[in-house]
DNA sequence: TTGTACGCGTTATCAC
DNA sequence: GTGATAACGCGTACAA
């Protein structure tokens, strides 16, 4: 492997010259310029980022911890951000926790240890305080968490409004002839517990259902975890019920698609008999027959804010403050609250 | 941030006792040994990962390049590679190429930049050409691939034996008493063609219906791109068939669902009047209903295994030679091939 | 059993 | 415009 050693005596300059060359120095004559690029070509030089990295301070890569890779959510999030950060040239440090917190510690450890010139936390795997002491430790790296509030200084979180969410989907249901709305809840702990929008979308749901006059029934409020299975026993819970809902918000698509499963079971004509709602828009979502109506999660949005955000912030340096942007979820109409106009 | 001379001058050594010390050397006294782990833990000190990696030229991370994240299998294999290499001490740099054969060379030269220590390589993005180029620019460094076949030179590749998957899939039919068996198989081109399983799978099914004694009818072959609308349109294809199949061993799952939705539309009842099997097993499989029966693929298997070898290789030095190693899919028996015992 | 001194490949600061 | 040269933090002969 060549060295800029090697590029210096073969193009006969200095390193140093070489090194300018290299970062485009307004300094260099052109003639020099041509003659140090020719011998880069020549000899196939290459920087080593490394002992660049070593001299800087810096890991031109930025690192990403995310709580469960599977879940689909997740899953393209990461995805944009990859392709997000290979535009600004920075590589992908890449954890996943697997929902297992003492996982945190060992992660964030991992990505001090590279250097990384930035960092993410997706999902709610990370604990705050964990966090402030990377906070503290890594005083200059800038902290970006998707779908989680932290209200740490210098961090700063991507959610979407999730409360505005869960109105907005209870309202289209409302909208659309329902008069019992029922809500499949995320978990109060446990994976997922603490995402941002796990609170927020509850009380969205309770914000339309007042707005529209509706009293509130707490028999209609089931909890589930996040997955396939709990929001199919907690639909036939509901279909259970003595005057069951004519239509459920779920918390999440995977839930959704699961109670779209009892729906199905138990007779039910999607949406004549039931309408429902879910949340995120994964790929599936669109696949089911009836399709799932669902909040769209900006997923390529927050990627790629992500990468640009921690982009200028490196730049810039760490702000001194928490802050929040805050994004939409938009609802996307299928086949679970609307008949196909033929 | 405290530096091995900070601990030496605080302990009253050498850096290069402080160097042995760390790294357990065993010419060391026990008394300052003692001394050392005590400055150690009074400065917090870490060492600084980016200077021993500009001295040892290892970056102890490693590479993986994958063609689609958002592919349930892949995004499996990812997980258990992350959580694998945890285990070794090892960060993981990952890129996701989008199926775009022009990220491979980028995606492979970041990967060198970094002086990843070993290269994993999941799907089918990666040109063999481009591959055998980084094989030659960077010598040392191990190269795993995962369900795609590389013949190059110091290229271990991990397959899945899908000829016999497919062999298996299908006399799991015509044993269940199916007599006219049909095939959704992958794409000829394009995203996912050049995958190791792809033609196996094909073969495999020739294999079963030959020793069955049922002759071979090329109408009953039908062709998808491994997503989800494809098997959904190449079923309903079949089923419009003067004779319409009995059975139909679809290459990959996110297609066999499609088919499932297809076969549901169609009025068809699964078992009874058509069985299914797919390939892979995506979490999905088990949660519809009927469940779909499928080959299971070693996700798990693969991601540990590769992490292990990878391990191994960086120790030893790359092999000299091309080598393969075959992992078995495993039928998993759901509804849709066999109604539940009661 | 321990310390000294050099080099890894860059970048940055000067002096020329 | 250009070239020496000193860091950056660590590993490691080699000397003691």
């Amino acid at each position: 492997m060549a060295t800029m050693k090697d590029v210096a005596s073969r193009s006969g300059v200095s390193v140093a010259t070489v090194s300018a060359v290299i970062h485009d120095a307004d300094w260099v004559s052109d003639s020099t310029r041509a003659r140090v690029q020719r011998a880069i070509e020549a000899t196939n030089y290459r920087p080593n980022h490394v002992a660049r990295s070593l001299k800087t301070r810096r890991g031109y890569a930025i690192g990403a911890i995310v709580s469960d890779l599977t879940n689909p959510f997740f899953t393209e999030v990461v995805r944009s951000l990859s392709h997000a950060l290979r535009q600004h040239d920075r590589s992908l440090f890449l954890c996943d926790s697997d929902h297992q917190f003492d996982l945190g510690a060992t992660n964030l450890r991992m990505m001090q240890d590279k250097q990384v010139d930035g960092l993410i936390v997706i999902g709610d795997t990370v604990r705050p305080r964990l966090l402030a002491k990377f906070l503290e430790e890594a005083p200059e790296v800038p902290v970006i968490a998707i779908e989680r509030a932290y209200d740490l200084d210098g961090v700063c979180c991507l959610l979407v409004d999730s409360e505005e969410g869960g109105y907005r989907a209870t309202r289209h249901l409302i909208e659309n002839g329902a008069t019992r709305v029922a809500m499949i809840n995320g978990p109060e702990e446990g994976a997922g517990s603490t995402t941002y929008g796990r609170a927020k979308r509850y009380e969205g749901y309770r914000r339309a259902l007042n707005e529209a006059g509706l009293t509130f029934d707490a028999a209609l409020v089931e909890q589930g975890t996040f997955r396939y299975e709990s929001g199919k026993a907690a639909l036939n819970r509901l279909l259970s019920l003595p005057t069951p809902p004519d239509a459920v918000f779920v918390a999440n698509d995977m839930m959704a698609l699961g109670a779209l499963e009892a729906a199905r079971n138990s007779g039910r004509n999607l949406p004549h008999d039931l309408m429902l709602v879910g949340y995120d828009d994964i790929p599936l979502a669109s696949l089911t027959s009836p399709g799932l109506t669902t909040m769209a999660m900006p997923k390529h949005t927050l990627g790629t804010t992500a990468a640009t955000l921690l982009h200028k912030q490196i730049e810039t340096g760490r702000p001194t403050t928490a802050s929040r942007h805050m994004f939409d979820a938009t609802l996307v109409v299928r086949g679970s609250t609307r008949a196909p106009t033929p």
